[in-house]
DNA sequence: GTCTATACCCAGATAGAC
DNA sequence: GTCTATCTGGGTATAGAC
């Protein structure tokens, strides 16, 4: 690994633990095992650094943006083949261990980075929320959910539990116990999904 | 308003807009109309200021926790008004502006700030779910809701809901139409409530 | 209680030798 | 590409006159 990539995974580390600001170049070259102004040979300034960082997670978590929508074609194999076609890119992707650093990252920087906060808000939230409607707007074609049911707070009463599940974890828990986090996410956000499904399904289905 | 006052009430401005780390000394100086070493006059560091209003904070929304308490009484009046007065006191201590403000900055500050992250973790999450336990299990007893559901999963269901539209309206929004963010949030936490309720009530109830 | 002046520290970044 | 040396600016906090 050269000092480049040596540079760019301790950010990560120190600003996923510290946040952008609680962090300065010459801790980063420390870590490195090089001078501070050894850093300006491979990045233009500390912001460039966080830069390179954000980009290259959004440039990850993109790429996973349509698994939804394929998951929406095995929705005749019931709900809970549904859910977890819908989750598991995702929760793949998040669980390296680079993401969940960076993830923890975009939740600390995102009350006052513009570029984080949009980016959360749009493909983190509000995109996954369009799915979310799509596909129980296709249940209710399929009869599988009642006709008068609202799609949106109900695509919102889903969602936003396994949202504050990832904050929890993320903000005020990181890093305990990462993996017994996404054992226990998988199993709560399905039992979740259940109790809303209950409320809405259509009796003598599934 | 005398300058000790002052010198508060701009700190919870400027510290909940920019974090504690976004914010000097001069700054808060600046606004209140002093030079900053006047500041040492009446608090010994600027995390003395800090500190000062994180307590204020915490005791202010303690002396609010007893309230849910008081709304298992009103159990037998029906649901919808079991939960109006759950959340009344809540809300309206909140809605206060000064509130406002300092609940942004509990969130900025509890990834880095042990006292924050634990009075947000015990105070803002536990103490609340435990409260929703006891209700539901005295809906259990009364019959409202089926014997066999899990009532620590019914909580969480319905309470973490909320405590996202918190988390994004604070932490992602905020400041964006404080007015309208209370009254969707009642509108749709109502909604949320009747979905869950919805699905672990016995028929032939409400 | 507020001021001016200043001490002291650490930050990000640059210049130029090697 | 890395180093030493240094610049510049900002931060918190203190001393002492008024």
């Amino acid at each position: 690994m050269n000092n480049k990539e040596k540079i760019f995974n301790v950010s990560i580390d120190l600003f996923s633990k510290y946040g952008f600001d609680g962090v300065s170049v010459r801790q980063i070259a420390g870590e490195v095992g090089i001078k501070e102004s050894s850093i300006y040979n491979h990045y233009s300034s500390k912001q460039a650094i966080m830069n390179s960082i954000l980009d290259y997670y959004v440039e990850e978590m993109i790429s996973d943006e349509i698994a939804l929508d394929q998951a929406s074609l095995n929705l005749d194999k019931g709900f809970d083949f549904f859910y977890k076609a819908g989750c598991d890119a995702f929760l793949t992707k998040l669980r390296e261990e680079r993401m969940m650093k960076i993830t923890r990252l975009f939740f600390i920087e995102s009350y006052h980075n513009d570029d984080v906060r949009n980016f959360l808000k749009k493909s983190v939230i509000e995109a996954p929320i369009e799915g979310w409607i799509v596909l129980f707007n296709l249940m209710k074609e399929k009869n599988l959910i009642e006709k008068d049911c609202d799609v949106r707070q109900l695509s919102e009463s889903f969602f936003y539990y396994g949202m504050f599940l990832l904050y929890e974890h993320f903000f005020l828990n990181y890093p305990e116990d990462d993996d017994k986090f996404f054992d226990d996410f998988l199993a709560k956000t399905e039992k979740h999904a259940k109790t809303i499904f209950n409320s809405v399904k259509i009796e003598g289905i599934q």
